[in-house]
RNA sequence: GGAGGGGUCGCAUAGUUGGUCUAGUGCGCGCGACUCGAAAUCGCGUAACCCGCAAGGGUUCGAGGGUUCGAAUCCCUCCCCCUCCGCCA
């Protein structure tokens, strides 16, 4: 949710920020909610200052007239503060709600633009893998060296389900070996957060708004929703509570499956496990102070450029426009690798800075020389592990079918190739 | 799942026959005094949020409702924690 008083001290500037982002809303509507709500906050606020002042003279009157006179007033303004607090409350209601339409305000040095088309490349990193015989794509190689089973997971669990198998999993837990190997060192905090959250939980990090709900797995009989990223639930874990100045940035690097509905895309991606239900995502989550949350994101992204470069994937680096950021970000950097069987870059990693506003309504601040402010949260992905098993095995895939592992990741996975089984 | 006990301003606690509770005390923390310095001791100060230039006012005692002129205190619903029993990786 955005600063109502950044609002009304700029609301020109807020304005164009929607617009830059693709949306229309008229700041007048908020605005006018806000004095409505101080107007009515004054009314209530006199009213209960009669109120006390009543209750804390009637204990020491003696005269039966004037204890009767108190009691009378007293009941009136008990009735009139019935009806304005129910007033406020609609008031503050529906301010809410509009103020939920809003996206984060962007950091100046993101580029205007409509939708992905408008991304900046900053930097390419190798260059789209060149094979002299005919690449297959990875299911095709998952299939034949007995990765990935797809077939037999959609007769237990339905489509855009995958059994992972054999080596897959022995490259699984080398990647999670590897993020873990680089992020400790800089102070992060593994974490193996909860799959399940409240819906409470959930709609403070404001994935519930704009038909976000649509994207998630409710499981009705607890009222809990299957978290779709760690972030999700690592998020929350500090709400309502002060982080002392002297602890940040606290870091922390989170390892749990995500699951995702995938509602809004049917004919998209259908083949292998580019797109799936589930699949399990190393994470970092860093809440840092406000002056330091933009050098905090830069550091995320060379922590995923380092990771990516380890495993020698040829990808670049964008930074996202402004139509193309989703609402809570005030900068994303994508990271996108080269799938040979697309002939394409393709999202593998994501970092945002969403600045404030997440945890304005997480309510999680930090305290810095003796006073209270919000702090900033950023994330950003360590591995989306089935995507970048697709990376691998199609860039790293030979004429014989086999696929060589990345050096780094071969001693964790105790080989340094992957060949058909006989 | 059954039975019982609890959630109070960093931590620990007092407060439950409703009204000087605008929540007391200890610890911790900050400032000061004493000291060459420190410990000890003493004094003062120490929750958050909202409105307000300020003075000040308002809200918050797990959450939400209710009773009352007035609720930490009484009633209802829910959440969480602890102990015992049952079940269980």
């Amino acid at each position: 949710m955005i600063d109502i008083k950044r609002l009304l001290e700029e609301p020109e500037r807020v304005a164009q920020n929607n617009k830059n982002r693709g949306k229309s809303i008229d700041p007048q509507v908020a605005i006018a909610l806000h004095e409505k709500r101080v107007a009515v906050t004054h009314e209530v606020q006199a009213l209960r200052t009669r109120g006390n002042e009543i209750a804390a003279r009637i204990p020491g009157v003696t005269s039966q007239d004037e204890r009767k006179s108190l009691v009378d007033e007293g009941k009136g303004i008990k009735e009139q503060v019935k009806e304005k607090e129910a007033e406020l409350s609609r008031v503050e209601g529906e301010l809410a709600t509009e103020l939920k339409r809003y996206p984060n305000i962007l950091r100046d040095d993101v580029p205007v633009g409509k939708d992905e088309t408008g991304n900046e490349l900053l930097r390419t990193f190798g260059e789209p893998t060149k094979f002299d015989f005919e690449p297959k794509d990875h299911l095709d190689l998952g299939t034949d060296l007995d990765l990935i089973d797809m077939d037999r997971a959609a007769k237990v669990s339905g489509a855009r389900f995958a059994y992972l198998k054999g080596d897959a999993v022995l490259l699984e837990f080398a990647l999670i070996q590897y993020a873990l190997q680089e992020t400790l060192k800089l102070g992060f905090v593994p974490v193996v957060p909860p799959h399940m959250i409240s819906t409470a939980a959930m709609g403070a990090m404001g994935y519930l708004e704009h038909g976000g709900e649509e994207e998630i797995y409710h499981l009705k009989n607890d009222d809990l929703v299957l978290i779709g990223t760690s972030e999700q639930s690592i998020g929350p874990m500090l709400m309502d509570e002060i982080i002392d100045g002297d602890k940040l940035p606290l870091r922390y690097v989170g390892f749990s499956p995500c699951y995702r509905r995938e509602a809004g895309s049917y004919g998209r991606d259908t083949r292998g496990v580019i797109r799936v239900h589930q699949f399990d995502k190393v994470e970092m989550f860093s809440f840092t102070s406000a002056d330091r949350s933009d050098e905090e994101h830069e550091l995320l992204l060379s922590i995923q450029e380092r990771l990516m470069q380890g495993l020698k994937l040829p990808h670049h680096v964008l930074k996202l426009c402004s139509g193309d950021t989703g609402n809570p970000s005030a900068r994303t950097y994508d990271i996108e690798t080269w799938i040979p069987s697309q002939k394409t870059y393709r999202e593998t990693s994501s970092t945002s800075n969403t600045t404030d506003f997440q945890t304005r309504r997480l309510n999680t601040r930090v305290k810095l020389e003796g006073k209270n402010e919000l702090a900033h949260a950023l994330n950003g992905t360590a591995f989306a592990i089935g995507r970048v098993l697709v990376a691998i095995l199609e860039n790293d895939q030979q004429a014989d079918g086999s696929v060589v592992i990345p050096e780094v990741l071969r001693a964790w996975v105790g080989k340094d190739r992957i060949v058909k089984r006989t």
